[in-house]
DNA sequence: ATTTAAATTGTTATAATATAACACTCTGTA
DNA sequence: TACAGAGTGTTATATTATAACAATTTAAAT
């Protein structure tokens, strides 16, 4: 696991501390005091972390949380339940889900290397209100 | 099962002739000459097809297909599966899987109501290049 | 230590994707 | 025929993401 370069550690660590998904631009207004100013800089320390696999991007929502899962060393197999009411998102680690989906095999032939996953639904909280 | 309103129709018929998957400003450009002048024409189209099962979104391409699973009413429990190579969308449709996302239940308590997954990979086509 | 290639950074400009706000029109139904 | 809800048309703007180019840093290979 190769160290992260001055950007990419910057922005790893505010989305680290972020409890919700951060976006692309939410972040570059927040590293501005550190430096980084331009869109470009935000996006290429993004694409590195989500190959590496130390955030992950919710489609979705356009938006990126860090890795929850240690054992979550690529981002191959993603899985993330979202509330639709509060926005919180958590990153699903079950272990019978992920064996699942690996070996999940579709008549047409292809050959997977890569999932993605995303449930939407009402958290605990967001249930009773 | 309600009929399209003229943009709608225009714009379905567009994506289910096509066979693979559509950008918003793709189907912009290609509805122009039937009069369908503006992005939001164009938007709103795809929101409401999206909302009663017609299309779907591909979230990680930001691009429209139409249904292709005629038991896929509304857009609750969607799989595709991606080529990395030569872009292929495919809906999944099996039973198996379908079941078992239905069911699953993470410990947080979370009451899902929808899931969408995008499997990634090469097709048969791609697999021998 | 010097060379070299790969990765990273900095910068400006621009492309691509999506929504806000407002006025008007159509469609079905009470 | 009045009414409500859905749909349309339009202009402007917000949001998300990449192109292109030059310079610098890093880590390995000689
Ligand atoms: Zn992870
Ligand atoms: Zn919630
Ligand atoms: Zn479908
Ligand atoms: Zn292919």
């Amino acid at each position: 696991m190769q160290n992260l370069s001055k950007n990419q550690q910057i922005i790893f660590d505010l989305i680290d501390k972020s409890n919700e998904p951060m976006k692309a631009y939410a972040i570059l207004f927040n590293v501005q005091k550190k430096g980084i100013k331009a869109p470009l800089q935000v996006y290429r320390a993004l694409d590195k972390l989500v190959e590496i696999g130390k955030i992950h991007k919710i489609e979705s929502r356009n938006a990126f949380i860090a890795c929850q899962n240690s054992s979550c060393q690529v981002s191959k197999a993603t899985a993330f339940s979202i509330c639709e009411s509060c926005e919180k998102v958590t990153e699903i680690n079950n272990s019978s889900l992920s064996k699942y989906l690996s070996n999940f095999k579709d008549r047409a032939g292809m050959k997977y290397s890569k999932y993605n996953l995303e449930f939407f639904g009402l958290c605990k909280k967001c249930i009773t209100k």
